[in-house]
DNA sequence: TTTTAGTTGTGAATGAATTCACAGGAAAAA
DNA sequence: TTTTTCCTGTGAATTCATTCACAACTAAAA
């Protein structure tokens, strides 16, 4: 019997896996595909079939956040679809800010997705004064200087961080001060935030690291996710 | 006993998680930071410590490639990197090949921590009239006509793939048909490539939405990988 | 109505990854 | 030389994730 037990919150703190959370997001994609074909329910073993997943694997990361499926029917698509957006949050509008208007910031700015699924980016910054002013896709490059007032004026919730390594510790102290509380980096450096602040780091090099491995061992070693 | 095991290769086929894989990026990047900063030796717990492991992982991990410390000392700090350098084979040239010359493309084109890593872009293809014969940082963009000759002339190891979504299963197939074993994809989608060829795909649509997942439920469930 | 086929949701079993714990060894201090 | 301190390498234990297997249920066919 746990503290957290005798509470009366709906949802006690259940542990759900970083793999689980990404295969929601896989679940949508081919939802939305599912729906387009014109198909009103699929089952656990046809999602499973098109994203190489077994049917186990897809009632369990679904079980864990409740029973949308029918016994004998299968689960109804666009109701689970709302169901994983609303759970992954992505059927509400999140503001999102953009520091460092480089080549990678540019390239994100210009990511039409990223709005789709509800990420508005509406501020950027930098600290550059050729490009502070200047014009991007609609929105005007704002001073590094004004970040904390702006992120609190803008309602920020997300943060993406396309700044070099050697400033981007600064940026995310900036952020973690002002209340910011998910950062997206895209700097090749492990940044410290404090535990309730949630950091993801895309790293391509790490990536391109995984091919090189791949291709030099792949004779002798068992290499996990190829396919 | 295996065929496997009958062979006289030295290292016989072992099963290194994913996991492990990135965490000797993880090293190789530490070790670099540690050399520059005069440590001759680190210890296991030292470089947990930096990298919020623990000694053990570190170790367990290491032990899997060999015995590179030693007791009482720890591992000496130029070796080691070297040694992951050579493991992970990023101490040679790879050869990469971008497809896509448009916003993500452009900007990899651009970045300069991949050449640094050994991985020399020196081609980069597109379908759009306007775009081809044009110079972009002293490379050619090249007809994707010519791709399939071009991957063989220039002995291509990587191929990194920025096109629409729409557009990426078919420039795969190329790739895999024209005997490319590793490919990069920046697409959001599910590419289906034989056993024998190592993809790994970055969705930053999919880290935004483990941004918003963890915003809304952080108060009700425990998420892995924050900190 | 009864039977048959199909599918979910979930405890139990299995498998994989991480951590523990300590023997074995190296260096430095006594 | 002997003792103490420190740290690696690794089997065993543990924790975490996936898969199995089946009761419970639905819909459709007989
Ligand atoms: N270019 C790529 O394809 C690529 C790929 C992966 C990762 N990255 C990483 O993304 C980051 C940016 O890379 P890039 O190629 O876009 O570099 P870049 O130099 O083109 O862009 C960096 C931008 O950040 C701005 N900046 C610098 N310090 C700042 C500060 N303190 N506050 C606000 N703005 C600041 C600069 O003025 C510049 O506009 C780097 O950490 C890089 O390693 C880039
Ligand atoms: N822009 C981003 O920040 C970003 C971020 C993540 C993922 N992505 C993904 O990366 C891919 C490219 O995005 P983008 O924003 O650079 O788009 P873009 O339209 O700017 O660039 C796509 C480029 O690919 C070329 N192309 C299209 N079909 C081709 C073909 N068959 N062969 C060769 N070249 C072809 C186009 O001419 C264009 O130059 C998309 O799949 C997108 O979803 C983009």
């Amino acid at each position: 019997m746990t503290s957290e037990s005798s509470k009366k919150h709906p949802t006690p703190t259940r542990r759900i896996s970083e793999s689980t959370i990404h295969r929601l997001s896989v679940y949508y994609r081919q939802l939305a595909i599912l729906e387009s074909e014109g198909y009103h329910t699929v089952s656990s073993k046809e999602l499973a079939k098109r994203e190489k997943l077994t049917p186990a694997q897809v009632r369990k990361d679904l079980s864990f956040f409740g029973s949308f499926g029918t016994r004998g029917l299968g689960y109804p698509t666009t109701e689970l679809k709302q169901k994983i957006a609303n759970i992954l949050g992505i059927d509400k509008l999140w503001h999102v800010a953009l520091v460092g208007a480089g080549n990678i910031g540019s390239a994100l700015a210009s990511y039409k997705e990223f709005a789709k699924q509800g990420f508005e980016l509406n501020s950027i910054f930098d600290n550059d004064q050729r490009k502070i002013g200047s014009n991007h896709k609609g929105i005007t490059i704002s001073d590094i200087g004004t970040l904390p007032e702006a992120l609190k004026k803008h309602h920020i919730e997300i943060v993406v961080i396309a700044v070099p390594a050697s400033n981007a510790q600064k940026i995310a102290d900036i952020c973690v001060a002002t209340g910011i509380k998910a950062i997206l980096n895209f700097a090749p450096i492990n940044l410290k935030v404090p535990s309730d602040v949630v950091l993801r780091t895309v790293n391509m090099s790490m990536e391109m690291e995984y091919l090189s491995f791949y291709l030099c061992n792949r004779h002798n070693i068992d290499v996990p996710g190829k396919g």
